[in-house]
DNA sequence: TCCCATATTTCTGTATACAGTATACTGAAC
DNA sequence: GTTCAGTATACTGTATACAGAAATATGGGA
């Protein structure tokens, strides 16, 4: 049994990242670090630590002598953060041996339908998306670059709220999800990088509507 | 004036990564953090909170329960660094507009010739070396990618030891920036983007080097 | 001499305490 | 009513204290 006694810190780490997925915090806002450390049972200590490692990530925001914030969301942010995924995604695609992702591509492709197959529910939804990208770089050698990618996504669950109400997301990430594993198996990296830069830059373009759309709602209220 | 007091572990995040580039770590090491506080002449405190940030940007890992180490340096991880830094810089280039890239092409060569002017003292170099980097990226709106490629570069100061001894390397510098800056000049992107690339690349293999050589000598004491 | 168990020390991870700065509030002058 | 000064409060940044886990040293038995 492999029981890792995790560190406060971490566990605080994920922690307030599901509530910020959650939609839990107003991004933009201020932190109280008094009051957040008594909220989660902790002292403030490693409350600062994870934030610090947070603000790393690009989730707060740090101002000196004003503490921490939330780290405001919009359209630009959101693209900022894609171009840099999809660049390097592309490039965790192009250092993994040929020939090993020639044997996981039928297994990419399964990845991409099983999407079809799944209920709309949100998190499930999420959990298939990450299952695919993460079976597409598993092959990459470079750590330090998967850990980057990762990093960045961490500061795209600022926006996993905007996503739940998107009908359409099965579909379209099933056809976009196929049609980077339909060139792997075709042995067109190319053609593969195109797909996934595709993917991802599209997801902007639907984050704008849905924001706009949910801004709209909160105005209305 | 525009005095900004600068917190505590700021100061000790710049302090210790000049250490670091100075070479007075041993990376692969352990980090005692009360022998370091001391050294520094601050508490545990600010000092835990800059290894966190630092430990973000690849200058540190952590073993949970056994603190923080230096994070071991070797040609593949410089390599790893690279190849994303590469990667990202040619994505810096690609999203700046056209017309401000062709408006400052002819200062970013004035950088790259400004390589051979220069003494070989080793700072020098290396601040010439970053003037011209951040000039050739200075019109990338993409902030966030600006940031991420800062902190990947903070990553290789540990490496900055093993430069101070090459002789060629300012000519080859001045050769590879030149390269790169006469594509610019030529509105020839993906030419520039291959001689950026190129340029990054080259490091690895002189760093391999470099690194064999300083383990010789090493040895040889 | 070597190995293992136990004791001791060291060090990390977390909580608490304190100081100084920023913010909010109150009240008086205009 | 508005503005400014002065005071009180809240909060951050840093230092210190404490508990528990690792690492190291000590000693006895094979």
């Amino acid at each position: 049994m492999a029981i890792q006694r995790q560190s406060l810190r971490e566990q605080i780490e994920t922690e307030v990242m599901n509530r910020v997925g959650a939609g839990d915090f107003d991004m933009g806002e201020s932190i109280n670090e008094v009051t957040l450390s008594a909220d989660l049972g902790v002292s403030r200590t490693p409350l600062r630590e994870a934030l610090i490692s947070l603000s790393q990530q690009g989730v707060i925001t740090r101002i000196s002598g004003k503490g921490f914030r939330w780290a405001p969301i919009s359209e630009r942010d959101f693209a900022e953060a894609v171009q840099i995924i999809a660049a390097l995604e592309c490039l965790a695609l192009e250092l993994s041996p040929a020939d090993e992702l020639n044997v996981i591509a039928p297994r990419i492709l399964d990845a991409a339908k099983a999407f079809t197959a799944t209920e709309a529910l949100a998190e499930e939804v999420n959990s298939h998306d990450d299952d695919f990208h993460e079976l597409l770089l598993s092959k990459c050698p470079n750590r330090r670059l998967l850990e980057t990618i990762a990093s960045h996504k961490v500061a795209l669950r600022r926006y996993e709220k905007f996503f739940v109400g998107a009908k359409d997301r099965v579909e379209r990430a099933a056809t976009e999800h196929s049609a980077i594993a339909n060139a792997l198996i075709a042995k067109d990296l190319s053609a593969a990088q195109a797909a996934l830069t595709a993917n991802w830059l599209n997801s902007t373009s639907r984050i704008g509507k849905a924001m706009a759309s949910k801004e709209g709602a909160k105005a209305a209220v």
